[in-house]
RNA sequence: GGUGAUGUAGCUCAGAUGGUUAGAGCGACGGAUUCAUAACCCGUAGGUCGGCGGUUCGACUCCGCCCAUCACCA
């Protein structure tokens, strides 16, 4: 750790489709405090990103805006830019995917792997077409009934109602999300990128349980974990080879060699890592750019590659992207962090809670960014695990820490140094000598356990406000001959601060910026931060440094982000039609962001209240009976299901498995009447075949717990139909 | 359904390799103080460490089962 290290640290590529939001803000901030604390030290970090701007959907969403993809991503990308620039997430350069830089490394990194370690190869397959359209079409965009339970409108990869995974191909009535039409099925050739190879799964086995250079691993425990899992034991081969290519029309590369066929929007969004360096590298005279990506360079080099990324994408970060870069000849990365998802008061970012919290809105209401990375910052530990925004805690976290602990040492003393030595500081109080060990905020902040580091520097502040409490500078004020201890206290609490502020800022650059200007001193670095100012230095006039934030701005964010429950249901009338947000989850429903989005886009619907309207005739498809509960009991294995045998005056009883296991008691269930679907179609279940419904009343919000199933009004018969 | 993670005071979280009365910050309450945007300082109350069982002289810490939450996979 003495040497200096040659560090390229990257984020996760937010996709130029949509606004960024707090979650996506909970990896930014915490891999630009990591990179400011390593420059701290003297380290050589180049911190770059890019907008992520290929695939389906930037290419549709540009369409409805009746905008090419390029005036699209042309303007997301001012407003990415500027929303990391608000909240001091200084990247060198935020370049894009969509630039020359990534069609070379792409077109460069593909035909390596296809000539050099043959690992690309081409298979046909049958994919659904949209002949309104004349386009393929994403698992996403398709929708149908679910093979499986029958529910309707359902995506083509996976069924809502029953959890359900399939192929679009196995969709009951499909129809196209986007122009409505009915796809037909058709042959298609792909490039495939063959990670089954038994080279790559040695590879990636060694490379995901592997350690950096220092000895720290390579991908968190619980990272490494994950990919025992997906990689299975050894000698397994559970890989499957990677789909790289999409036909026209598509938003993205043409594979050489390939007319027609495109770059899959995943093969080179990573790649625009490099080619953001790459760009900055042109602006630049120091960097060499091979140093930090060929294998052989690197490595002489001594240069480290670290990428910041979400959970959702660890699989294309520790499996195809380390892969490519191996069998390409280029370096792999070092080291991931992985960071979790945010949740709002303990649960997911929701539209019409207002949780769904944007950047943008986040500035426009006048909070100050520094607040939250103070608080992310708290709640960062260097794991996978999510972080939770309380909003509370965040006011009175921000509130008692920032402002009333440490702001408070400058306010404090700083009047006295101004009004009675006219901006001049004395001597360090040499009782209290800063020697601090602040090694352990070295190694909390090096392992990104922020809050740790926090923790500990808080104890410092604790400290000051001691020092200033014992020695009472407001009495020495007015004691004869007491100006010297006076200047001395002072002096050294604003000292204690000027410490307290190099230890902060990793987390909060812009308020270091303001001490160090009211401190007139230089940029703090880790080696200087604790060096008392020597006596004699003038200091500039105090100004507040830092507000406290009051509930009411919180209920102002909070109320700026809610969508109205009207909205939310016409917004999710499109999303039947197939042109609504639900468009974002279709680029790939492992992303960050677009996961985000879609939980919140599901949410939306359910608050939506109500369905559309339905006609009678709709309604007199589902026949309804009253049931007799012959015989109720727990079903082994099954966590909430129970099986019930249902009179409903047939010949004999139908067997139906309700998932009311947690709110009834299976022996005071029998001899009950309540009502079942009769007509639904069967379903096989792992213990049985289940003939039917039973129907129970529940608040799908989940605010309101408890499961209540249908009675009828004493006379009732089994069998009767219910209409 | 499978796998993994999490579950510690009202809130947010710490608690190496098991060992006397389980910690911090915030909040609450009481006191002190007035330099500081009611901040700061001192003190008090609050937890059967999700539940049950096991291993052990001894478990928040190890093992098993169960419950809850979350995630991934199917």
């Amino acid at each position: 750790m003495t040497s200096q290290r040659k560090i390229l640290v990257t984020n996760a590529l937010p996709y130029a489709n949509g606004d960024i939001h707090l979650g996506h803000l909970v990896g930014y901030i915490q891999a630009d405090i990591w990179v400011r604390y390593q420059r701290m030290r003297g380290h050589t970090v180049h911190y770059v990103c890019a907008d992520d701007t290929h695939g389906t959907p930037v290419m549709l969403r540009a369409e409805k805006e009746g905008l090419t993809p390029e005036q699209l991503i042309n303007r997301v990308h001012g407003e990415h830019s500027r929303d990391f620039r608000d909240f001091g997430v200084a990247f060198d350069n935020y370049h894009s995917t969509h630039s020359d830089e990534n069609r070379w490394y792409a077109e460069d990194i593909y035909t390596r792997l296809r000539d050099g370690a043959r690992l690309i190869e081409t298979r046909s397959i049958e994919q659904f077409y949209d002949p309104v359209k004349e386009m393929f079409l994403p698992d996403r965009f398709i929708k149908g009934e679910c093979p499986k339970c029958g529910a309707a409108d359902q995506y083509g990869d996976n069924c809502e109602a029953c959890g359900a995974a399939y192929t679009p191909t196995e969709l009951k009535n499909p129809f196209s999300a986007v122009s409505g039409a009915k796809p037909v099925l058709r042959t298609s050739e792909h490039y495939f990128f063959r990670l089954s190879d038994a080279r790559a799964v040695e590879f990636l086995r060694a490379w995901t349980q592997g350690s950096t250079p220092d000895g720290t691993r390579r991908l968190q425990q619980e990272a490494a974990n994950k990919m025992k899992e997906w990689l299975g034991e050894a000698g397994e081969n559970k890989l499957s080879d990677w789909d790289i290519s999409r036909d026209a029309p598509y938003f993205g590369f043409e594979i050489p060699d390939a007319p027609g066929k495109y770059f899959y929007v995943w093969l080179d969004a990573p790649i625009g890592y490099f080619a953001s360096f790459r760009n900055l590298a042109s602006k630049r005279s120091d960097i060499d750019v091979a140093d930090f990506t060929e294998a052989g360079p690197a490595a002489a080099a001594g240069t480290e590659l670290i990428h910041f990324i979400g959970k959702d994408i660890l699989y294309f970060h520790a499996l195809f992207w380390p892969a490519m870069l191996h069998f390409a000849g280029y370096r792999s990365p070092t080291q991931l962090c992985v960071n979790g998802f945010l949740t709002v008061d303990g649960a997911k970012m929701s539209k019409s809670r207002g949780t769904f919290i944007t950047a943008r809105s986040y500035t426009e209401q006048k909070l100050n960014p520094e607040w939250l990375r103070y608080y992310f910052a708290g709640k960062s530990n260097g794991t996978m695990e999510d972080v939770d925004l309380n909003l509370d805690d965040m006011i009175a976290k921000v509130n008692s820490d920032l402002v009333g602990k440490f702001v408070n040492i400058a306010s404090r003393c700083a009047g006295f140094i101004a009004k009675r030595f006219d901006g001049r500081l004395g001597a360090h109080d040499g009782a209290l000598a800063l020697d601090w060990s602040v090694d352990d905020v070295a190694a909390a902040y090096e392992t990104r356990d922020f809050s740790r580091a926090l923790r500990r520097i808080m104890e410092f502040a604790d400290l000051a406000n001691g020092y200033v409490n014992d020695n009472k500078p407001w009495e020495l004020a007015k004691q004869e001959g007491q100006e010297a201890r006076l200047h001395v206290v002072c002096t050294t609490a604003l000292n204690i601060f000027k410490a307290l502020t190099g230890l902060l800022k990793p987390v909060l650059p812009s308020l270091a910026a303001q001490v160090e200007s009211f401190l007139a001193i230089a940029p703090l670095n880790w080696d200087t931060l604790l060096a008392p100012l020597p006596a004699g230095h003038t200091i500039n006039t105090y100004s507040h440094l830092m507000t406290r934030i009051e509930r009411k701005q919180v209920d102002a964010l909070l109320e700026a982000n809610r969508e109205s429950l009207a909205p939310a249901a016409t917004a999710a009338q499109p999303a039947r039609a197939g042109t609504g947000k639900d468009d974002k989850a279709a680029h790939s429903e492992q992303r960050h962001a677009q996961h985000q989005a879609h939980a919140a886009a599901t949410e939306a619907a359910q608050a939506s209240e109500f369905e559309p309207f339905i006609s009678i005739d709709d309604f007199g498809k589902v026949d309804l009976r009253i049931a007799k509960i012959v015989s109720a009991e727990h079903v082994e294995g099954a966590a909430k299901l129970l099986r019930l045998q249902l009179d409903i005056g047939e010949d004999k009883p139908r067997q139906v498995f309700a998932g009311i296991k947690s709110a009834y008691d299976p022996a005071t269930l029998v001899g009950r009447l309540t009502v079942m679907v009769a007509n639904l179609a069967p379903r096989k279940m792992k213990f049985g075949l289940s003939e039917g419904m039973v129907l129970a009343a529940s608040d799908t919000s989940g605010d309101t717990p408890g499961l209540f199933i249908l009675s009828p009004d004493a006379g009732a018969q089994p069998g009767m139909r219910v209409k």
